[in-house]
DNA sequence: CTGTTAGCGCGTTCAG
DNA sequence: CTGAACGCGCTAACAG
């Protein structure tokens, strides 16, 4: 009695195509995995055979005698954030268009997420992987260092890791930053609040306070932060940690500081936003305390969508280039899988400032 | 000379913890596969030499000898798309936490791509796939059925497929566009636009024609095109073809039609958008015209998002519990790999129509 | 050009 | 309780 293990049904495997055509195996596995050469006579019998028994080459088996999966893993906060859906697109498109399929994994900027995710694509024995780390420290990259030693390729997208040599592929963002804060100044505004900072319990009282908090976070965050501070040092505008947002980075909270920023004696008449959800929780917050922009407070923030386009007055927004990020890594990671060396430099990508209309001078 | 293929770095194999602990590959097995009895002793030795070799298991490997591979496929139109990134993101959260991977594919709505990934996913002995598919009719599904025929079960989300006989997790479209409609329709409006309907060439003269065109399109749109005629017939309002969108699906274009409708002599007063692209081109429409909601024309729209309350004012909208759709799917694939029976039943999901301010009278 | 043979790394009988 | 041996399906040397 054939053992009927689990489902056979229609799993034709090469050495029942080889039967079925009259040829050994090796014959059918060379016509069927396309190398070798075979006569036209047998190559027919053999597609023809395939054919009939609905043969479908098993991937697994192929890689455990290749070495290769042919597929890349991607490691991201969210895959359901807009920002890394546009990204994780621009990753499957480019590798499937070099015949890659992509494992996706979200680690909700969680580190033990992000070393779980990291060995589940080791032991499926992805070509390489594509990750947006939470890690910044020297110490937190062990799984990073781990996957490299075993011979798996990483290439970083949207975080660099500063205690990490690899290639990366980023945008400018305390260059956007800046160029967005420089924009608000030139409108007149000194009182610019920064939201979406350092997810720390306390706010920082210093600067340095700030910036070291910042250090021990995403860094994107401390790149935007730098941005900022930049922007108001050449303007010679003194920094004010009451202006900047501390604590979890969720819409509510977000609305929170926003409308304690707008309570100060001396209150903002900008707003930076890093995040989308950053500038809904504020754009909340100003409808709560009866303002609006950009008259009474100006407004720029990350991450341009259809909906920033549409509200009325539409916002000035940070464009990033999500899908060609995604892209340029991916590419970049299948160059090095294909034997490329590891470049170890960091692919900067364009921004854009999208100037429309949240930005006015101050109310006077 | 060991042949040093590939990276052989790190890659240490269950022979080689064997070895190391001096005992036999099934008790080094045994205990590293975390199956049959093992003395407390070898135990003990076999994983201080796992540790020491940094032994990983090949996913591969044991895929191939169990026939199980903890893999479950992903078919969605795009995964760069808000709506299918949240359900995305609930198959891969009720996945893992059942110890599942995922691997996702995005089809563009081209069958094509679709089918293809469906084989990719067969070659790849993913043990079950969840797909939102853009088949309709009965030759349209052969690759859903080829993957049932060869074991690998299928559960659909989003969108029911009639000729399909299988479980299939959805909210119910139909009667989520009435309820919209019929709001409308209760606040007085009578010239109500339908925006994203089917993308045939030619408006259709007549209603049998339009719903024609619709069932051989998506699903879910043909179902809100249905539950928008059933919320006019109810109230006795004449169907007019001339208020419903056709044409490819963009922002653009909806722009396009929605300026043609509001240009119309018997002009539309409310508009039922059935996407956030919709949505977003609608109001793009409306500026353009000089018009604002509510008061011009109200407005509802499918797929809430924090940008929509935010909007001022703030639209009213249906939400759908992406989320749960994809959590919802999966769970019920995943109880038919591990064994019951397909349902083979509409699971049917809540949406909800959020009321805020873009609804308002007609203008008198 | 074609068929035979030996792995890839692991799970799993089947003796010992 | 342990170890040797076989098989999963395929690729890749190696002969013929």
């Amino acid at each position: 009695m054939p053992a009927d293990r689990g489902q056979t049904a229609g799993r034709a495997t090469i050495s029942e195509v080889a039967a079925e055509a009259g040829v050994g195996r090796a014959t059918a596995a060379r016509t069927l995995g396309g190398y070798g050469h075979v006569s036209p006579e047998l190559r027919k019998r053999v597609l023809e055979a395939a054919e009939k028994l609905g043969y479908r080459a098993n991937a697994l088996a192929r890689s455990m005698s290749t070495g290769v999966s042919h597929t890349i893993g991607v490691i991201v906060a969210d895959i359901g954030n807009p920002f890394f859906a546009g990204v994780v697109r621009g990753i499957c498109d480019a590798s499937r268009a070099r015949g890659f399929d992509t494992i996706v994994l979200s680690t909700y900027e969680e580190l033990d997420e992000e070393i779980a995710a990291m060995n589940v694509l080791i032991d499926k024995r992805v070509d390489g992987v594509v990750v947006a780390s939470a890690a910044l420290s020297g110490r937190d990259v062990g799984h990073v260092k781990e996957a490299l030693k075993r011979g798996v390729p990483v290439v970083l997208v949207d975080r660099a890791v500063p205690s990490l040599d690899l290639d990366a592929v980023v945008i400018d963002n305390r260059d956007a930053a800046r160029e967005a804060v420089e924009r608000l100044i030139a409108a007149g505004h000194r009182r610019i609040g920064f939201v979406w900072g350092p997810p720390v319990p306390e706010p920082p009282a210093t600067r340095r306070e700030l910036l070291a908090a910042a250090s021990r976070n995403l860094w994107t965050d401390g790149e935007r932060l730098r941005g900022y501070l930049d922007a108001l040092d050449d303007a010679r505008i003194p920094f004010d940690p009451e202006l900047v947002m501390v604590g979890r980075k969720v819409e509510e909270r977000v609305t929170e500081e926003v409308a304690r920023m707008l309570a100060l004696p001396d209150r903002i008449t900008a707003l930076f936003c890093t995040e989308t959800e950053a500038v809904t929780g504020a754009l909340r917050a100003l409808r709560a305390a009866g303002l609006s922009y950009p008259r009474d407070v100006a407004l720029i923030g990350f991450d341009d969508s259809a909906w920033a386009a549409v509200m009325d007055p539409p916002l000035t927004m940070i464009e990033q280039p999500v899908h060609e990020l995604g892209a340029k890594a991916a590419e970049v990671l299948l160059d090095i899988v294909r034997g490329a060396e590891p470049g170890r430099r960091i692919h900067t990508l364009r921004s854009r400032l999208i100037e429309r209309s949240s930005v006015a001078p101050p109310p006077a």
